[in-house]
DNA sequence: AAAGGTCTCCGCCAGC
DNA sequence: ATGCTGGCGGAGACCT
Protein backbone atom coordinates (compact mmCIF):
# COMPACT_ATOMS: atom_id res chain seq x y z
CA UNK A 1 0.00 0.00 0.00
CA UNK A 2 1.09 3.19 -1.05
CA UNK A 3 1.55 5.79 2.22
CA UNK A 4 2.49 8.95 0.27
CA UNK A 5 -0.32 11.35 0.29
CA UNK A 6 0.24 14.88 -2.01
CA UNK A 7 -2.08 17.82 -1.80
CA UNK A 8 -0.73 20.06 -4.51
CA UNK A 9 -1.06 24.18 -3.76
CA UNK A 10 -0.23 26.97 -6.95
CA UNK A 11 -0.66 30.56 -6.96
CA UNK A 12 -4.02 32.00 -4.90
CA UNK A 13 -4.46 28.32 -2.90
CA UNK A 14 -7.61 28.83 -0.42
CA UNK A 15 -5.85 28.87 2.83
CA UNK A 16 -8.28 26.84 4.26
CA UNK A 17 -8.98 24.06 1.42
CA UNK A 18 -4.66 23.78 2.52
CA UNK A 19 -5.06 22.95 5.59
CA UNK A 20 -7.45 20.32 5.47
CA UNK A 21 -5.18 17.66 3.64
CA UNK A 22 -2.58 18.93 6.20
CA UNK A 23 -4.75 18.58 9.11
CA UNK A 24 -5.83 15.12 8.19
CA UNK A 25 -2.74 13.52 6.59
CA UNK A 26 -0.17 15.97 7.37
CA UNK A 27 -0.05 15.32 11.05
CA UNK A 28 2.07 12.39 12.60
CA UNK A 29 -0.94 10.03 13.83
CA UNK A 30 0.71 7.07 14.11
CA UNK A 31 -0.11 6.33 17.77
CA UNK A 32 -3.70 6.03 15.72
CA UNK A 33 -2.23 3.53 13.21
CA UNK A 34 1.63 2.45 12.18
CA UNK A 35 2.82 3.48 10.02
CA UNK A 36 0.31 6.68 9.29
CA UNK A 37 0.95 8.48 6.06
CA UNK A 38 3.49 10.63 4.21
CA UNK A 39 2.55 14.14 3.76
CA UNK A 40 4.07 16.05 0.95
CA UNK A 41 2.85 19.74 0.63
CA UNK A 42 4.23 20.38 -2.95
CA UNK A 43 4.56 23.63 -4.52
CA UNK A 44 2.63 23.66 -8.40
CA UNK A 45 4.82 26.94 -8.96
CA UNK A 46 7.97 28.40 -8.31
CA UNK A 47 7.82 29.23 -4.38
CA UNK A 48 6.61 31.82 -2.68
CA UNK A 49 3.32 30.74 -3.32
CA UNK A 50 1.19 33.97 -2.46
CA UNK A 51 -2.01 32.35 -0.77
CA UNK A 52 -5.83 33.63 -1.18
CA UNK A 53 -5.16 35.21 2.59
CA UNK A 54 -2.07 36.80 1.51
CA UNK A 55 0.46 35.48 3.31
CA UNK A 56 3.27 33.69 1.36
CA UNK A 57 4.74 30.30 1.94
CA UNK A 58 7.05 27.88 0.55
CA UNK A 59 7.83 23.84 0.85
CA UNK A 60 10.38 21.73 0.35
CA UNK A 61 8.31 19.99 -2.30
CA UNK A 62 7.92 20.21 -6.10
CA UNK A 63 5.88 19.01 -8.83
CA UNK A 64 8.67 15.70 -9.17
CA UNK A 65 7.26 14.75 -5.80
CA UNK A 66 3.92 13.89 -6.96
CA UNK A 67 5.47 10.89 -9.17
CA UNK A 68 5.45 8.29 -6.39
CA UNK A 69 2.21 9.11 -4.68
CA UNK A 70 -0.35 6.74 -4.09
CA UNK A 71 -2.82 9.70 -3.62
CA UNK A 72 -2.73 13.34 -4.89
CA UNK A 73 -4.96 15.76 -4.02
CA UNK A 74 -5.65 19.26 -5.40
CA UNK A 75 -7.21 21.57 -2.56
CA UNK A 76 -9.43 24.82 -4.20
CA UNK A 77 -7.64 27.13 -6.45
CA UNK A 78 -8.70 30.55 -6.01
CA UNK A 79 -10.02 31.39 -9.23
CA UNK A 80 -11.07 28.48 -11.31
CA UNK A 81 -10.88 30.29 -14.29
CA UNK A 82 -6.89 30.24 -13.91
CA UNK A 83 -5.45 27.65 -16.06
CA UNK A 84 -3.50 25.58 -14.24
CA UNK A 85 0.34 25.15 -15.98
CA UNK A 86 0.82 22.35 -18.23
CA UNK A 87 3.28 20.38 -16.22
CA UNK A 88 0.48 20.28 -13.26
CA UNK A 89 -1.67 18.71 -15.57
CA UNK A 90 0.49 16.22 -16.82
CA UNK A 91 1.46 15.37 -13.42
CA UNK A 92 -1.98 14.65 -12.55
CA UNK A 93 -2.80 12.60 -16.06
CA UNK A 94 0.29 10.70 -14.95
CA UNK A 95 -0.99 9.79 -11.34
CA UNK A 96 -4.19 8.79 -12.61
CA UNK A 97 -2.27 6.77 -15.14
CA UNK A 98 -0.30 4.58 -12.83
CA UNK A 99 -3.78 4.50 -10.18
CA UNK A 100 -2.92 6.61 -7.50
CA UNK A 101 -6.09 8.16 -6.06
CA UNK A 102 -6.41 11.70 -7.94
CA UNK A 103 -8.42 14.09 -5.44
CA UNK A 104 -9.79 17.57 -5.75
CA UNK A 105 -11.47 19.89 -2.80
CA UNK A 106 -14.01 22.38 -3.85
CA UNK A 107 -12.68 23.82 -6.76
CA UNK A 108 -9.94 21.96 -7.26
CA UNK A 109 -12.17 19.85 -9.57
CA UNK A 110 -11.23 22.61 -12.00
CA UNK A 111 -7.85 21.31 -12.33
CA UNK A 112 -9.01 17.94 -12.59
CA UNK A 113 -11.12 19.17 -15.16
CA UNK A 114 -8.58 20.76 -17.55
CA UNK A 115 -6.49 17.46 -17.11
CA UNK A 116 -9.16 15.87 -18.42
CA UNK A 117 -9.82 13.60 -15.52
CA UNK A 118 -13.59 14.30 -15.71
CA UNK A 119 -14.36 13.63 -19.09
CA UNK A 120 -17.11 10.75 -18.64
CA UNK A 121 -17.24 11.18 -15.53
CA UNK A 122 -19.57 11.86 -12.17
CA UNK A 123 -18.13 14.55 -10.10
CA UNK A 124 -18.83 17.40 -7.61
CA UNK A 125 -17.79 20.97 -6.64
CA UNK A 126 -18.64 23.77 -4.08
CA UNK A 127 -22.31 24.35 -5.38
CA UNK A 128 -21.95 28.19 -6.23
CA UNK A 129 -19.10 26.90 -9.42
CA UNK A 130 -21.19 23.73 -10.34
CA UNK A 131 -22.82 25.43 -13.41
CA UNK A 132 -19.31 26.86 -14.28
CA UNK A 133 -17.89 23.50 -13.85
CA UNK A 134 -20.87 22.23 -16.34
CA UNK A 135 -19.82 24.58 -18.61
CA UNK A 136 -15.79 23.81 -18.24
CA UNK A 137 -16.45 19.97 -18.65
CA UNK A 138 -19.76 19.29 -20.70
CA UNK A 139 -19.16 15.78 -20.49
CA UNK A 140 -18.86 15.82 -17.02
CA UNK A 141 -22.22 14.39 -14.89
CA UNK A 142 -21.67 17.21 -12.40
CA UNK A 143 -23.90 16.19 -9.27
CA UNK A 144 -23.86 18.88 -6.88
CA UNK A 145 -26.05 17.61 -4.21
CA UNK A 146 -23.55 15.15 -2.64
CA UNK A 147 -20.18 15.67 -0.34
CA UNK A 148 -18.45 13.62 -2.50
CA UNK A 149 -18.26 11.79 -5.35
CA UNK A 150 -15.30 8.44 -6.50
CA UNK A 151 -15.82 7.63 -10.03
CA UNK A 152 -13.08 5.34 -10.94
CA UNK A 153 -10.26 6.53 -8.93
CA UNK A 154 -11.31 10.31 -9.13
CA UNK A 155 -12.74 11.95 -6.40
CA UNK A 156 -14.11 15.41 -5.74
CA UNK A 157 -15.60 16.77 -3.50
CA UNK A 158 -18.16 19.65 -2.48
CA UNK A 159 -17.62 22.82 -0.87
CA UNK A 160 -14.79 23.60 1.98
CA UNK A 161 -15.92 21.32 4.34
CA UNK A 162 -17.24 19.11 2.30
CA UNK A 163 -12.95 18.56 2.04
CA UNK A 164 -12.97 16.97 5.58
CA UNK A 165 -15.29 14.39 4.76
CA UNK A 166 -13.21 13.57 1.47
CA UNK A 167 -10.21 13.14 3.27
CA UNK A 168 -11.73 11.25 6.29
CA UNK A 169 -13.46 9.20 3.36
CA UNK A 170 -10.05 8.04 2.32
CA UNK A 171 -8.50 7.27 5.79
CA UNK A 172 -11.52 5.09 6.28
CA UNK A 173 -10.86 3.28 2.51
CA UNK A 174 -6.94 2.82 3.93
CA UNK A 175 -7.92 2.25 7.31
CA UNK A 176 -12.05 1.48 8.42
CA UNK A 177 -13.93 2.98 10.29
CA UNK A 178 -12.58 2.77 13.71
CA UNK A 179 -9.61 4.56 12.47
CA UNK A 180 -11.62 7.26 10.61
CA UNK A 181 -13.60 8.23 13.57
CA UNK A 182 -10.68 8.16 15.92
CA UNK A 183 -9.31 11.06 13.16
CA UNK A 184 -12.78 12.52 13.19
CA UNK A 185 -12.46 12.79 17.13
CA UNK A 186 -9.14 14.43 17.07
CA UNK A 187 -10.43 16.89 14.84
CA UNK A 188 -13.26 17.28 16.61
CA UNK A 189 -15.82 17.13 14.08
CA UNK A 190 -18.61 14.74 13.82
CA UNK A 191 -16.96 11.46 11.83
CA UNK A 192 -19.93 11.54 9.37
CA UNK A 193 -22.39 13.18 7.81
CA UNK A 194 -24.12 11.74 5.23
CA UNK A 195 -26.23 12.95 2.45
CA UNK A 196 -25.72 15.93 0.01
CA UNK A 197 -24.84 19.26 0.59
CA UNK A 198 -28.55 20.38 -0.34
CA UNK A 199 -28.48 21.08 3.59
CA UNK A 200 -26.00 24.04 2.71
CA UNK A 201 -27.35 25.63 -0.34
CA UNK A 202 -28.88 28.88 0.03
CA UNK A 203 -32.84 28.30 0.40
CA UNK A 204 -34.82 30.84 -1.95
CA UNK A 205 -37.15 30.84 1.14
CA UNK A 206 -36.12 31.33 4.78
CA UNK A 207 -37.32 28.23 6.43
CA UNK A 208 -39.95 28.64 9.48
CA UNK A 209 -38.49 28.51 13.36
CA UNK A 210 -35.57 26.47 14.10
CA UNK A 211 -37.79 23.87 16.36
CA UNK A 212 -38.52 22.27 13.35
CA UNK A 213 -34.95 21.38 12.16
CA UNK A 214 -34.62 20.36 15.97
CA UNK A 215 -37.54 17.94 15.70
CA UNK A 216 -35.82 16.76 12.61
CA UNK A 217 -32.58 16.00 13.42
CA UNK A 218 -34.10 14.15 16.49
CA UNK A 219 -36.46 11.87 14.12
CA UNK A 220 -33.17 11.28 12.62
CA UNK A 221 -31.04 10.25 16.03
CA UNK A 222 -34.51 8.19 17.10
CA UNK A 223 -34.15 6.25 13.39
CA UNK A 224 -30.73 5.50 14.09
CA UNK A 225 -31.13 3.81 17.41
CA UNK A 226 -33.90 1.61 16.25
CA UNK A 227 -32.03 0.75 13.21
CA UNK A 228 -31.26 -2.96 14.64
CA UNK A 229 -35.49 -3.42 14.50
CA UNK A 230 -35.70 -2.77 11.10
CA UNK A 231 -37.10 0.40 10.87
CA UNK A 232 -38.23 1.63 7.73
CA UNK A 233 -39.85 4.34 6.26
CA UNK A 234 -43.50 3.83 6.36
CA UNK A 235 -42.65 3.44 10.73
CA UNK A 236 -40.79 6.81 10.28
CA UNK A 237 -43.28 8.47 8.81
CA UNK A 238 -46.22 7.96 11.29
CA UNK A 239 -44.30 8.09 14.39
CA UNK A 240 -43.48 11.62 13.01
CA UNK A 241 -46.93 12.08 12.64
CA UNK A 242 -46.01 12.82 8.43
CA UNK A 243 -47.39 11.04 5.60
CA UNK A 244 -44.78 9.04 3.90
CA UNK A 245 -45.14 11.53 1.00
CA UNK A 246 -43.90 14.82 3.08
CA UNK A 247 -40.97 12.34 5.02
CA UNK A 248 -39.75 11.78 1.46
CA UNK A 249 -39.39 15.63 0.55
CA UNK A 250 -38.30 16.56 4.21
CA UNK A 251 -35.86 14.09 3.80
CA UNK A 252 -34.84 14.93 0.42
CA UNK A 253 -34.98 18.68 1.45
CA UNK A 254 -32.76 18.64 4.59
CA UNK A 255 -30.68 15.49 4.14
CA UNK A 256 -30.57 15.42 0.57
CA UNK A 257 -31.29 12.07 0.29
CA UNK A 258 -34.18 9.85 0.29
CA UNK A 259 -35.24 7.93 3.50
CA UNK A 260 -34.57 4.18 2.66
CA UNK A 261 -31.47 5.35 1.38
CA UNK A 262 -30.08 7.26 4.46
CA UNK A 263 -31.26 4.02 6.09
CA UNK A 264 -28.99 1.96 4.26
CA UNK A 265 -26.14 4.21 4.64
CA UNK A 266 -26.93 4.05 8.41
CA UNK A 267 -27.23 0.50 8.52
CA UNK A 268 -24.19 0.12 6.42
CA UNK A 269 -21.91 2.59 9.20
CA UNK A 270 -23.36 0.53 12.11
CA UNK A 271 -22.48 -3.21 10.66
CA UNK A 272 -18.87 -1.59 9.85
CA UNK A 273 -18.45 -1.02 12.78
CA UNK A 274 -19.98 -4.24 14.28
CA UNK A 275 -17.64 -5.78 11.98
CA UNK A 276 -14.67 -4.20 13.31
CA UNK A 277 -15.11 -3.72 17.12
CA UNK A 278 -17.02 -6.87 17.75
CA UNK A 279 -16.52 -11.09 17.51
CA UNK A 280 -20.47 -10.93 15.91
CA UNK A 281 -21.31 -13.10 13.96
CA UNK A 282 -22.15 -11.83 10.22
CA UNK A 283 -25.56 -13.00 10.70
CA UNK A 284 -25.91 -10.97 13.89
CA UNK A 285 -24.52 -8.23 12.53
CA UNK A 286 -26.70 -8.20 9.55
CA UNK A 287 -29.69 -8.28 12.09
CA UNK A 288 -28.34 -6.19 14.50
CA UNK A 289 -27.76 -3.32 11.62
CA UNK A 290 -31.49 -3.93 10.47
CA UNK A 291 -30.55 -5.77 7.18
CA UNK A 292 -33.14 -7.46 5.90
CA UNK A 293 -30.91 -10.57 5.44
CA UNK A 294 -27.55 -11.11 5.31
CA UNK A 295 -27.30 -11.65 1.77
CA UNK A 296 -29.05 -8.22 1.01
CA UNK A 297 -26.00 -6.88 3.73
CA UNK A 298 -23.65 -8.84 1.48
CA UNK A 299 -24.62 -7.11 -1.97
CA UNK A 300 -24.46 -3.82 -0.14
CA UNK A 301 -21.13 -4.35 1.09
CA UNK A 302 -20.07 -5.37 -2.22
CA UNK A 303 -21.39 -2.40 -4.30
CA UNK A 304 -20.25 -0.36 -2.44
CA UNK A 305 -17.02 -1.28 -0.58
CA UNK A 306 -16.32 -3.90 -3.16
CA UNK A 307 -15.76 -6.77 -0.51
CA UNK A 308 -17.27 -8.89 1.39
CA UNK A 309 -18.50 -8.62 4.93
CA UNK A 310 -16.32 -10.94 5.73
CA UNK A 311 -13.30 -10.05 4.09
CA UNK A 312 -14.01 -6.59 5.52
CA UNK A 313 -13.67 -7.87 9.18
CA UNK A 314 -10.49 -9.84 8.44
CA UNK A 315 -8.79 -6.45 6.66
CA UNK A 316 -10.06 -4.37 10.21
CA UNK A 317 -10.40 -6.61 12.71
CA UNK A 318 -7.17 -7.80 12.99
CA UNK A 319 -6.05 -3.44 13.37
CA UNK A 320 -5.23 -2.01 17.37
CA UNK A 321 -8.57 -1.58 18.95
CA UNK A 322 -9.34 2.19 19.49
CA UNK A 323 -12.70 1.39 21.22
CA UNK A 324 -15.76 1.01 19.58
CA UNK A 325 -16.26 4.20 18.31
CA UNK A 326 -17.67 6.04 21.38
CA UNK A 327 -14.78 6.36 23.67
CA UNK A 328 -12.97 8.96 24.49
C1' DA B 1 -27.52 -16.65 -11.14
C1' DA B 2 -31.57 -15.03 -12.79
C1' DA B 3 -36.40 -14.04 -12.87
C1' DG B 4 -40.22 -12.60 -10.71
C1' DG B 5 -42.12 -10.10 -6.81
C1' DT B 6 -41.80 -6.15 -3.83
C1' DC B 7 -40.17 -1.76 -2.51
C1' DT B 8 -38.63 2.81 -3.56
C1' DC B 9 -38.68 7.09 -5.64
C1' DC B 10 -40.36 11.04 -7.86
C1' DG B 11 -43.39 13.64 -11.00
C1' DC B 12 -48.00 14.75 -11.21
C1' DC B 13 -52.17 16.57 -9.60
C1' DA B 14 -55.90 17.50 -6.77
C1' DG B 15 -57.19 19.35 -2.31
C1' DC B 16 -56.71 22.59 1.32
C1' DA C 1 -53.06 32.96 -7.11
C1' DT C 2 -49.67 30.71 -3.69
C1' DG C 3 -47.61 27.17 -1.05
C1' DC C 4 -47.80 23.13 1.28
C1' DT C 5 -49.73 18.43 1.55
C1' DG C 6 -50.56 13.53 0.40
C1' DG C 7 -52.31 9.84 -2.74
C1' DC C 8 -51.26 7.56 -7.11
C1' DG C 9 -48.73 5.24 -10.65
C1' DG C 10 -44.99 3.67 -13.37
C1' DA C 11 -40.05 3.03 -14.03
C1' DG C 12 -36.49 1.20 -11.94
C1' DA C 13 -33.95 -0.43 -7.77
C1' DC C 14 -33.72 -3.95 -4.60
C1' DC C 15 -34.62 -8.53 -2.61
C1' DT C 16 -35.37 -13.47 -2.47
Amino acid sequence: VNRVVAAVVGQGALTFDMAIPCEVFGLDRSDIVDPWYEFRLVCADEPPIRTSTGFTMETPFRLADLADAGTVIVPGWSDPDQAASPDLIEALRAAHRRGARVVSLCTGAFVLADAGLLRGRRATTHWMYADRLRARSPHTDVDDRVLYVEDDGVFTSAGTAAGIDMCLHLVRMDHGSAVANTVARRIVIPPFREGGQAQYVEQPVRRGGDSEEDSFAALLDRARASLGSGISAHQLASTAHMSVRSLRRRFQQTVGLPPEQWLRGERMRLAQQLLESTDEPVERVAAMAGFPSTAAMRALFISRLMVSPVRYRGTFRALPRQGSGEIR
